[in-house]
DNA sequence: CGAATTTCCTAAACTACTTCATTTTTAATC
DNA sequence: GATTAAAAATGAAGTAGTTTAGGAAATTCG
């Protein structure tokens, strides 16, 4: 279970084992029921959540009530609400299970003792950080360049896990549509290949 | 002139003056004339590069010739390919002088020196990538919830510096829309406060 | 299993934003 | 300081995507 963990930081800093003790140490396993939430506004987001099994969803509600996908997570993702973690401020983010999931939690203190303690995992969460930088800077030019037609047969290449798991209201508010735009892109599609 | 970038990094970790000294010497002044490139697509991104005085804006192209603006970049702010610079792969943005302009600049084998040598820059690094996708986060956000009007009234209030010092058709593409369409929301605006 | 709730589909009317084409204003350059 | 180029404004026509509303599937859960 937390090896899947060590694993994934493996992948950008080689560990001791002392050093992989250290770290699951920090980490606890806690399983989600789906619908249940782990983030909510108003409360200060005590954790980083690493996805070991199932399908969360990020989303924000508007003034009229609409909700807008801001990230999906599946096995071996991370989400939370970064801006709420990191700041160590109230969330503005509801985040909530989609399915029965485990994930593995770190709490805020024991990551920056982690990082104070050991420089590669300052190095880990500095890499992390960068890369979901990156990511994000694709997504805003990928939502500015193209349709939301565009945006849709993209995402189904790149994430076809995702587009399976995850309720369409949700992929669409995530691609910046409404549902009912992306049920006509869909069934326009289907028409296409038969 | 390079005691404004020491400032900057000491608002995140505190320096000793032999580390103020280490980190002055990895920065190299640069001049850059209005309409002059320092990142161009295609080629590797050498540099991270701080403005000491000027403006600077990215921007992709798209198929159809039409230009996005995925950032600006005034004193005091960082600007680059990111994706580029951290993977070193070939540059998709163009980034721009708007202005006559004076930059510092590290470049990339320098600043991973600088990380190895000293736990301080890897903490540095990392708090500006987190506050980076920070920030990318709420932009994405506000594209998602706020028509096109209300994204510009929120950036006016935001940022009223880059408002004023950029052309409107670079805020507009950056805005999500043509310049013909935020033409129309100023002189909306404008017409109501008389 | 069966009732209730959630999710998805369809279609017509509507609107926020774009496109195209022309004119005016501002800025760059020799 | 005149000439040219670039940026902004304006109007009219078009379209991508939304809204509203009603019904059909699919899931959930007692």
């Amino acid at each position: 279970m937390t090896e899947k963990i060590v694993d994934y930081i493996e992948q950008f800093v080689k560990l001791t084992d002392e050093e992989k003790q250290q770290v699951v140490s920090c980490f606890k396993e806690v399983k989600i029921k789906k619908r249940q939430f782990i983030v909510q506004p108003n409360f200060t987001t005590k954790h980083r959540n690493y996805v070991y099994k199932g399908a969360f969803r990020a989303y924000v509600v508007a003034d009229e009530g609409q909700e807008h996908t801001i990230n999906f997570a599946i096995d071996d993702w991370w989400i939370t609400d970064y801006n709420s973690y990191i700041f160590q401020q109230p969330a503005t983010m509801f985040v909530v299970a989609l399915e029965d999931s485990i994930i593995l939690q770190i709490d805020y203190e024991a990551e920056q003792e982690l990082k104070r303690q050991n420089q590669k995992f300052e190095t880990f969460f500095r890499i992390i950080a960068e890369r979901g930088l990156a990511f994000q800077q694709r997504r805003i030019i990928s939502n500015l360049i193209h349709t939301a037609e565009e945006r849709y047969e993209n995402y189904v290449v790149k994430f076809p896990q995702i587009v399976q798991r995850v309720p369409q209201y949700a992929l669409a508010s995530f691609l910046g549509m409404t549902t009912e735009f992306l049920s006509r892109i869909r069934n326009k599609r289907v028409a296409k290949k038969s």
